[in-house]
DNA sequence: AATAGTTGCAACCGCATATCT
DNA sequence: TAGATATGCGGTTGCAACTAT
């Protein structure tokens, strides 16, 4: 199957993730630039010499295309089969600080790859779905309605540079970190404010001013849905444990 | 046994962002 | 600094395998 541009399309075949491996291996993760005709030609050149011209013909696939067999399939760090208690408990935790944020979900589950959480999650949320419309379904005649998921996210914040606070931040720091905020004139805090100096930081903060004011950070329309499909950790999920910080102090950045 | 519906997974597509020239 | 190119991400689709009728 080739596409209008003449590069091939749909399923993989072994030769191709062989020659997709060896080419890996070759170049390391990343380059995909390299995945190219002549650079493929050179490493099946040299592996088998009498069959480069039928080989090289096999992977004639994007870029895009190599980059997604590879993060989801080949790499050999990949985890199979089904998601146990502590993933899913994990993913569900994630999914509700981050949202459909699945690259950032699936980087604190190992093995897993942004397209399996994606597509458990689709599959997990269809299924809770549809098993409490049948329980509604007998008890009354109420319908569900999903809203789509908000995650509140810190708006960008630009501080002036004659600000009080800042002045009174750089004051308090010695030189070197002063240098690294200096440049980067777009942060949102000020690099030398040590540990919240991403926007994971301010969330932070924006989590304890809610906190404070006695509300629900995440968004009144996620607590209706899961109360409503009565998970049973509700009450777990909807609190900013102490483990949700945890988790953004190990680094999700 | 045949058919329709459902599920799980792999792959594609378009867009955003980063990097290079 | 702007445009081109490379890479990464999330949404969506296609399809084979499975299940229910």
């Amino acid at each position: 199957m080739e596409g209008s541009s003449g590069v091939r399309k749909g399923a993989w075949s072994n030769l191709e993730d062989d020659l997709l491996k060896a080419c890996v291996q070759q170049y390391g993760e990343g380059k995909w630039h390299l995945v190219t005709l002549p650079f493929l030609y050179i490493i099946i050149k040299k592996m088998l010499p009498a069959f480069s011209m039928i080989l090289i013909d096999s992977l004639n696939r994007c870029r895009k295309s190599c980059r997604l067999r590879w993060l989801n399939y080949l790499n050999p760090n990949i985890k199979r089969g089904m998601f146990d208690e502590d993933e899913v408990d994990l993913m569900l935790r994630l999914h509700r600080l981050l949202g459909n944020r699945w690259s950032l979900i699936a980087g604190r589950l190992p093995g897993r790859t942004p397209n399996d959480v994606k597509n458990y999650w689709n599959s997990y949320i269809r299924k809770k779905v549809s098993s409490h419309k049948k329980d509604v379904n007998n008890t009354s005649s109420k319908e569900i309605v999903i809203e789509p998921h908000v995650v509140i996210k810190p708006q960008p914040r630009t501080i002036s540079r004659t600000s009080p606070w800042l002045r009174e931040k750089l004051l308090s720091n010695d030189q070197s970190r002063d240098k690294q905020c200096t440049h980067d004139k777009t942060c949102n805090v000020p690099n030398s404010s040590g540990s919240n100096n991403n926007w994971w930081g301010t969330m932070l903060e924006d989590i304890e001013s809610n906190e404070k004011n006695d509300t629900c950070w995440l968004g009144e329309q996620d607590g209706a849905l899961l109360k409503d499909l009565n998970w049973d950790n509700d009450a777990e999920l909807f609190s900013l444990t102490s483990e949700v910080e945890n988790f953004l102090e190990e680094g999700l950045t």
